[in-house]
DNA sequence: GTAGGGTTAG
């Protein structure tokens, strides 16, 4: 039954769009599953050019490489900053746009502070910068881990004060940065006056920003209400404010996240009788949501398709289904599928690798477990701080307290920490009669 | 060709 409505869920928008409408239940033909997947967008980032170098056109050069880099980022911030003391010292100096550039790369290499530094810099040396500047730097006081925010509403009156009129672009990033500092009702006062201020009207962005953050905020009923208040929020939208394939995936892992999957999948059908194009993210959405809605044989035929369509090549969402696996209890599939990722051309990742970790533990196979991770530590694939956590957590349930302790300091070594749920962990277990003398060495790390 | 939106591991 629940196929069947899947199949037609998927099939239903192939149809020529007069006969769309008639019944969305009657065809469930694989081969129109094609044109769903022929429509998704796939995002290839370009490849990265060379680093500068001598050049009979090192202007052009540079301008070229700041417009390349303003999309992947730099590869190290040396070489963002040698770019940025070469742009200072050049006559003519670089428009204001290929400043902008820079400090965007900035952004995509998450090196806030950094290009918070250079924008006080090019202030104090007077280079002229525009609302993108100010935009950029507002959003990097909004994202960085420090709470900055206040610095950011400075930002707002220094670009009044220089003259320039705040955009919608400026507002949605303050609101997506009291969102994302949990100030959800400053956030929703924020949008309110948007809404009722004559100069600048929220758009799509925005809506799906607040949208995004109703879906995000709160557990259980509380999020109930939300998620239902953020749908209501995409049928209030203003017509012409065409909700994108954004929006649609915000709402529709919100409600994946509710286990309200029949109204996920309702929504994913509008999306597609709306004529827009899912892409990658919704089918990562998709999948994901089916495997923890209790679907799994939904994510498995799902993924099927997206691999007959070949357009999963794409270890995320081969991460997504080796999780889902996992956690519906089918560890053999999902064994069976890591050990083939690379005769199918891609490389499992940290994730990957992190997911069949706790996948083995889970099912009390630590030695093996062990092992991934010995060839993890020999490989490419480094462990990282989820990895020590995760298997440690699997030592842990397996009663594994020796090892356990070994791999806590391996993690020492590596100068990774134990997370909350390792550290509460713990501290459980101290506090159980089980006193032996695993338990007491643990007694002495976690008093250390 | 410069700024703001969505997904996955513990």
């Amino acid at each position: 039954m629940m196929k069947m409505a899947f199949k037609s869920l998927l099939s239903c928008r192939f149809l020529p769009h007069s006969s769309a409408a008639v019944s969305s239940y009657c065809v469930t033909r694989v081969d129109s599953h094609f044109h769903l997947f022929s429509t998704i967008t796939n995002h290839n980032p370009k490849p990265k050019p060379p680093f500068i170098a001598s050049s009979p056109r090192p202007h052009a050069q540079l301008q070229q490489l700041l417009y390349d880099k303003s999309k992947i980022g730099f590869d190290n911030l040396d070489d963002a900053l040698f770019v940025f003391h070469k742009m200072l010292n050049m006559k003519p100096p670089l428009s204001v746009m290929k400043f902008n550039q820079l400090l965007v790369a900035l952004v995509r290499m998450q090196k806030y502070s950094v290009a918070v530094s250079m924008f006080r810099e090019l202030r104090v040396l007077c280079i002229p910068v525009n609302i993108v500047t100010f935009n950029t730097i507002i959003k990097c006081c909004c994202c960085h881990l420090n709470n900055t925010l206040d610095h950011a509403f400075s930002l707002l009156g220094g670009m009044i004060k220089s003259g320039l009129v705040p955009n919608v672009v400026t507002y949605t990033t303050l609101i997506k940065g009291l969102l994302s500092q949990d100030r959800p009702v400053d956030a929703e006062h924020l949008f309110k006056k948007l809404l009722t201020f004559n100069e600048v009207q929220p758009n799509v962005v925005t809506y799906s920003i607040v949208i995004d953050g109703l879906c995000k905020t709160s557990n259980g009923y509380c999020k109930r209400q939300k998620v239902d208040k953020a749908i209501d929020l995409r049928r209030q939208m203003p017509e012409g404010l065409k909700p994108g394939v954004e929006t649609y995936n915000t709402i529709i892992h919100g409600l994946f996240q509710m286990g309200r999957h029949g109204e996920a999948r309702n929504l994913f059908n509008e999306l597609l009788s709306n004529g827009d194009k899912p892409d990658i993210i919704t089918c990562r959405i998709l999948l994901d949501g089916f495997c923890k809605n209790q679907q799994i044989d939904e994510a498995i035929s799902f993924f099927g398709l997206m691999e007959c369509n070949g357009i999963i090549h794409d270890i995320q969402i081969y991460n997504i289904l080796i999780d889902g696996l996992c956690k519906n209890r089918k560890l053999d599939e999902a064994r069976h599928i890591f050990n083939n990722l690379v005769s199918r051309g891609l490389q499992p990742d940290v994730v990957t690798h992190n997911i069949l970790i706790r996948g083995l533990c889970q099912e009390g196979l630590f030695e093996e477990a062990k092992e991934l991770l010995s060839k993890m530590e020999v490989s490419s694939c480094l462990p990282n701080d989820v990895t020590y956590n995760t298997i440690i957590h699997g030592s842990l349930v397996n009663k594994k307290y020796k090892e356990a302790l070994v791999l806590i300091e391996t993690m020492r070594t590596r100068r990774f920490s134990a997370d909350a749920s390792t550290t509460s962990m713990v501290i459980d277990l101290l506090s159980t009669e089980e006193q032996d003398q695993s338990v007491l060495a643990f007694r002495k790390w976690f008093l250390q």
